[in-house]
DNA sequence: TCATTTTTTGCAACCGATTGCATGAAATAA
DNA sequence: TTATTTCATGCAATCGGTTGCAAAAAATGA
């Protein structure tokens, strides 16, 4: 195990100070072209690498910007980290990610961890269960940065970068009515979440609009696994009125419920018609494939950490910006065309 | 934005000294159980949270983790993360997880910046291209603990963490060859890396076993998307041999190949049968339901982590172990199963 | 009561880089 | 040649915990 190489190090073996070598190796004007190259040529000889913790203790800032995600192992969720990454990665900065796992105690924790490794800026998709934001008001006093992305809270004071989820619901929803369908239920997850809350209202909208009454027991608010799939199929069978549209906010759940329904000798979207929601790329492969909102996964990892970052290096301040609303749109395939395409 | 609490702050409010604090708020056990009480509280009271960089450049120890992997957004490696992440969490260490983006590169650049974070310890899965493991010998002529997960390195004396892929590639090979199938095709990614170069391996012991002739042009190297998926079925077509079988090592494209091939008349598993990789939840939900290799993905991340964490604690030295296979098996579904079940 | 052992606490150096201020050297002006 | 300005470098304090060693305090024994 080699020694360390200091600033120290590179000093007396030039015989200047260690004032002037963290200087050179900063690029700080004050600092000779000469001595400069000299000091950096010394540096890479001796194979220095710079003490991130004695520096960060100076000033303060630790150039690592952490993430709060409710799970890792989702493809929306991985997908905004892919952008989150990228870009931050391209900054020189990096990220701390944590799962909260839906569980709001859970998140409280993470939080704190977050706050005492003294990130530089924090991004969260709160959980299922996340009640106020208390929780974050360490970050608030202290004035650290702090973004909110896909799902976050109402009455926040801080940025959050979100799809138009009304938008997304009014859209799926009309294009079901358009398509003919008179009973559309509605599978979404928890409605304390504003994406699911959202959507939802643009399902109520689009119904009012054409006139469709909306009916609560139409609405199906579960943790939108696999399971709830199966418990949806099984109330479709048993509905005593017909349902003939199925619109879920969440691309794997609908493609669950398209295999039961398939199953149980439903033929779509002629019986029902299905539209999801995220462009999960599992939608495309399969048969038919899923109609579905387009949801910028990417772009809004990529969005989020580079707005973080601006506001960090001091240009942009994201204190101004209460909401970016990224656009997403529908995409109709075949779980859904009942008329023909023209 | 208030003032930080220091220890010298707690110290000065109780006249003690700040060495009297630092030991008790680590619980050290020269401080007496009533000294400890009083210094909690006040640190409590006075909203103390202990500054990481000082205690991390006194002690040369990070709490964090590295990772690198290949991509964010796949499913396997963001389950394996969610794995190593749960365990990193409970155990008081953060992860710095970075993407590789598949590019030998990137890797290297990631790896330097690993090590300018001084992360404790590092994992990693390595990009489609990377060739020998020269970028991690600063990681071991400094002793630092390195674990290759999933895509190891050959020869490379560190610990390994992987699933017997030969075992699966020979599994769903026998599989389809016991199903009747006379000719399999093999759709796999950069043969240079271990999980697809064992996985053909496997492939060929079957075939051999089953005195199946093994022919070249029966692999496909691919990248694994769509794309490649589109272009596997447009062979299978105009393949002058009957095709009647066909080994994907990722369910993903597994399920691209299968929703192409049914479009195009073939019925599954009768005229082709198809096995897939990873056991990807989106094989279960989608028609035929697709037959897989498991692949303890949760499990991995999370031996991996502990391995990991256990080593730093000085539980455990991996320096003794060169692999811990994980046990994975076949699963048989309808893609596959043209004889009747018993 | 005094000596000895054990338990608590404090002193002060240290980890390595950063930076305000001061100083010395070189360049320019007078 | 001397005075003034500009440029380059160094000094020394600082960031906030940690820890070996010593000293003080308390507990025990004689």
């Amino acid at each position: 195990m080699s020694k360390e190489i200091t600033i120290y190090d590179i000093a007396n073996s030039l015989k200047i100070s260690p004032a002037t070598v963290s200087r050179a190796l900063n690029n700080h004007d004050a600092i000779s072209t000469n001595t400069k190259a000299l000091i950096h040529a010394k540096a890479e000889e001796m194979g220095y690498r710079s003490n991130k913790f004695a520096s960060n203790l100076r000033k303060q800032k630790t150039n690592t910007i952490g993430v709060i995600v409710p799970r890792l192992n989702s493809t929306l969720m991985s997908t905004i980290l892919a952008g989150m990454e990228k870009v931050a990665n391209e900054a020189g900065y990096n990220l701390l990610i944590t799962q909260s796992l839906e569980s709001f105690k859970k998140e409280i924790s993470n939080v704190k961890t977050m706050f005492n490794s003294r990130v530089d800026g924090l991004m969260v998709s709160v959980s299922y269960d996340t009640e106020g934001y208390e929780h974050f008001r360490s970050f608030i006093d202290k004035n650290i940065p702090l973004i909110f992305f896909d799902r976050t809270l109402d009455k926040s004071e801080c940025l959050n970068i979100v799809i138009d989820n009304i938008k997304g619901g009014y859209d799926a929803t009309k294009h079901l009515l358009e398509q003919g369908c008179k009973n559309i239920i509605h599978v979404t997850g928890n409605l304390k979440r504003n994406v699911y809350a959202d959507r939802m209202r643009g399902y109520q909208q689009a119904l009012a609009e054409f006139g469709v009454p909306f009916k609560q027991h139409n609405i199906f608010e579960t943790d939108l696994t696999t399971e709830a799939g199966r418990k949806v199929v099984q109330a479709i069978k048993l509905s005593e009125e017909k349902i003939d549209g199925v619109f879920v906010t969440n691309d794997f759940c609908a493609v669950t419920c398209m295999g039961m329904l398939k199953k149980m000798g439903y033929s779509i979207p002629k019986d029902i018609a299905v539209v999801g929601f995220n462009n999960d790329p599992l939608t495309e492969i399969i048969t038919p494939s899923l109609s579905t909102v387009y949801y910028p996964g990417k772009e809004m990892g990529e969005i989020a950490a580079k707005s973080m970052i601006n506001h960090l290096n001091g240009l942009m301040d994201i204190g101004h910006t209460n909401y970016i609303v990224l656009k997403s749109e529908l995409i109709v395939r075949d779980s859904s065309s009942r008329l023909p395409k023209n």
